[in-house]
DNA sequence: CTGTTAGCGCCTTCAT
DNA sequence: ATGAAGGCGCTAACAG
């Protein structure tokens, strides 16, 4: 309709050069601050914006990011994107959110599709590329920042945070070994999750050291799932019905431990009495479940706004020392835990 | 590191004209098949990605838009922007997200950072902003697509869609009555929402409709409250000690209603048997929480998904004939609601 | 302190 | 079917 007024427009209209608008607008040192206070009142009368298009052109940056997660209807995503989100706005970032469904295919068009917008940077959240794939992605991407997901060490432009699910799964296996557990099942989430097999081995190396070198717990306890509610109820369904005598049960997420409850009550179980039951991630959720669900706690919106910190550091050309990059959960205790029917303890 | 390589590189290296590369790329008429292929093939060798900054400067369009939403770990609107942004992949635009948390100011700020990066439309979702002020910033989009809000009638470029939160109201008080219940409340959400309004609006027709001409429902049995676990948990706890006598409680969302079965439960009453409750939109955790919460299901990515139809075609300047506009909830019956306690049915 | 010249990478005329 | 000139809106690098 009414055709874009441009840094020309203000010039003529203030009888100076665009390069002094440039100036003024810019907040450069080399003008006085009277033409500045001028140019910038014609400016505001004049309802001009800068094209920021045109400054990324020349600048060949965009104060633009992308963030590319499985699925920003799962709260563990939503969390980790609005702290993203927040510590990018006050860096003055926009940021492009891309879903994937945990598709490496779309994880590939994600990526080029925010190389193309020539983003200064991204976060990638639980890929689940191939190693030689998403290295050679990453090697078009200007700077990056990995969650979940170590970033090999040649690239100086890449990072890596990450939680630490291993010992989050040993905190919970060993919260369940105190309360005199012994078969202990494990829902174990998507079997290409990086996160997943992390909990898995550390539900792993907990429970073959409780229960004394060389035995290792059965691969019958461990079953994969879906990340989701649906996914944790038919896999405790399943479970249940096939190893009977488990009396506690880790979940991968909070999402599979309340369908897995969900299963569990239909069963007949009772929770905590006949089966213990503990979650991952503590959503805001978890504890108006009933009964309240024993999780491990995961600083989602602390990584989410320590990635992009870490990425306007890279951005910056920063220093990167002394960020944390390993983030430990913590067990929060409710009421899904009680101590493990008709066992012997110790 | 590596600069970045131009049309003018790959024209160089082909023998032709920038031009004909850009012929080329873009798959118009006028290039002869054979030099078509050899230059695709030249450019994917050197590694060509056009600079989609330097065309959106040429064509002022970015193929990209914003949604503004109050807050994205609301489950509500990662619903509805899960389905924005499926549908923008599908007419390959990429989307910004932007956070409000509900304050005007922010949503300001929102949506000068978008109109500053040149979006080709913006969707929004639950403005907050005074009808001015919004009216004023809409006049500087492109393109925008309001959610829950009506758009003025004389903005040719702006479309609204809503959900029928009256309706809904109606579906919920509706089964209430039926239920033999006459004295319910309502945790009606925030003050400054229009989906609370319409609820509210609607809830109050219903009921003083069924109590009879010029009986509205007590202004006590409403109060209003942060549409979120903490804020039903707290409003619930108030409303029931000021007002014991209410047996139905119809609450603004499921994260509402949620947090007043956790409140309700505190206070020793039974549910539904002593409380009936309903929640709103059908979360995907509603099912699962105990007892299953009785809830209006609100269609949130097919909503989404529309919103960013009617923007594609407000921006492709084809005509909005016969898309719908208004979707109406469906009541989801659960185990939140039963027949009123110690009440004379009819 | 201010203006001029150039060019970011591409596409839209218009020629040829 | 292809090429040459010009410009999208802005800023860097020099002048003055």
């Amino acid at each position: 309709l009414n055709k874009r007024i441009t840094i020309a427009d203000v010039a003529q209209a203030a009888g100076v050069s665009s390069q002094t608008v440039s100036r003024a607008i810019n907040d450069k040192g080399e003008i006085s601050p009277e033409t500045r206070e001028r140019i910038l009142g014609i400016a505001r009368q004049l309802g001009f914006r800068p094209s920021n298009i045109a400054r990324s052109l020349v600048r060949q940056l965009t104060t633009t990011i992308g963030i590319v997660i499985p699925d920003i209807t799962n709260p563990f995503f939503s969390e980790i994107v609005r702290g993203v989100e927040d510590a990018a706005r006050a860096h003055a970032y926009n940021v492009f959110l891309c879903n994937t469904d945990e598709a490496p295919e779309r994880e590939l068009s994600a990526l080029d599709s925010l190389l193309d917008k020539q983003v200064d940077g991204v976060i990638l959240c639980s890929p689940r590329l191939e190693e030689d794939e998403l290295l050679a992605r990453l090697e078009e991407i200007p700077y990056a920042v990995l969650i979940n997901r170590p970033a090999a060490e040649t690239l100086a432009h890449v990072r890596s945070l990450s939680f630490d699910d291993r010992a989050g799964a040993c905190l919970a296996v060993g919260h369940l070994l105190e309360r005199g557990h012994r078969r202990i099942g494990f829902l174990a989430g998507p079997r290409r999750s990086r996160s997943a097999l992390q909990r898995l081995a550390g539900y792993r190396d907990c429970l073959a050291s409780a229960r004394g070198r060389g035995t290792p717990a059965p691969g019958e306890w461990v079953l994969h799932c879906e990340p989701d509610l649906a996914g944790g109820e038919r896999a405790c369904r399943e479970l249940l019905s096939a190893q009977p005598e488990l009396t506690a049960l880790l979940c991968y997420n909070d999402l599979v431990a309340i369908g897995a409850i969900h299963a569990a009550l239909d069963s007949g179980r009772r929770i905590p009495e006949d089966l213990s039951i503990i979650g991952f991630d503590d959503i805001p959720l978890a504890s108006y479940v009933r009964p309240p669900l024993t999780t491990l706690r995961t600083p989602k919106r602390e990584v989410g706004a320590a990635a992009m910190q870490a990425l306007v550091d890279l951005m910056e050309g920063q220093t990167q020392a002394g960020l944390p990059s390993n983030f430990p959960p913590e067990l929060i205790l409710r009421s899904t835990t009680a101590a493990a029917p008709e066992e012997m303890h110790l």
